[in-house]
DNA sequence: TTGTTTCCCATATGGCCCCATGGTATCCCG
DNA sequence: CGGGATACCATGGGGCCATATGGGAAACAA
């Protein structure tokens, strides 16, 4: 799962420290799937498994269906597979860190299935808003209806 | 079950120790998920269950939802999971050490699925404010309706 | 050649893990 | 009932190793 955020500089061949968190996130392969994110100014990021998940989704279009076609255009189209060097680092390319407005530093955003890298100011903007819209929507955030605990759940074990 | 409230020391290294209460109520994986505070000056804090319910949660949303997004971006991008040593103590970044407002003492405040870190000083403001409030909501407390008692009293669970 | 990309090695810093100590509450045995 | 022993808990410190980051050499493209 990739979870929290850190911030990783930029080199002057443009590679990237993917923080070591994230790279146990993306499994045992040493690459990483990287896209420019349709509606936001950053670089999204994933492991095998959520490629894996677009193209199970996809797959049950129609061959032919345009829709398909143009999601498959765009997450396939779009998207490259990056090798991590021994030292867990990818290489940006000019087009990426061009959406993203990056430079010397890159932001990583965990969300769970997949990461975000954002320039660490415009992030910030980012932010509030996204928690403005979280605060919206906690009502999404169901509790599972738990009876009464007797002694199930987490009961320290010993 | 967060239950009772603790205070421990943060030390130079900005390790606290994780009141014993509270690491029994944790499961036996030793670690913490911590995150700011959507609306408080404090740092919350719960154990892999939790995050599991949230985590559950998202992932009946669409892939690509905009609130999904931004939820993730709230819970998986501002939480860390921490390790805790084999004394039970977790290590608090500057960042979670900021929002709260802690340096020398962490007052922990069990909330029951959660608990919370505060600087012991501005909890007892805050503490006058939600005794208010939940005095105003008492009557939420509904009584569980519960049959002429077959048994002897409450089974102690155990 | 010249510039660009890819791989590999080098290194310092700070994060993490482990050991040590002191204090406190509980229990047991005298 | 008292004293001691024992277990547990909070806190301090030190050392190792992983991580992040820099740089050079080899492979490749123009």
């Amino acid at each position: 799962m990739f979870l929290s955020s850190f911030e990783s500089s930029v080199d002057a061949k443009k590679r990237v420290s993917i923080p070591a968190a994230f790279r146990k996130a993306l499994g045992r392969a040493d690459t990483v799937f990287l896209w420019p994110s349709l509606d936001k100014p950053c670089i999204e990021g994933a492991g095998q498994r959520l490629m894996e998940e677009f193209d199970a989704s996809m797959s049950e279009l129609d061959l032919m269906d345009p829709r398909r076609i143009a999601l498959s255009n765009y997450i396939m189209g779009e998207a490259r597979q990056a090798k991590l060097d021994e030292g867990g680092r990818v290489v940006l390319d000019a087009e990426l860190l061009g959406i993203a407005g990056v430079s010397e530093k890159a932001k990583f955003v965990g969300l769970g299935d997949r990461f975000q890298i954002w320039e660490p100011g415009a992030y910030e903007g980012e932010k509030a808003k996204m928690r403005a819209l979280a605060k919206e929507n906690l009502g999404l955030l169901k509790a599972k209806p738990r009876r009464p605990d007797h002694g199930k759940g987490e009961a320290p074990d010993e």
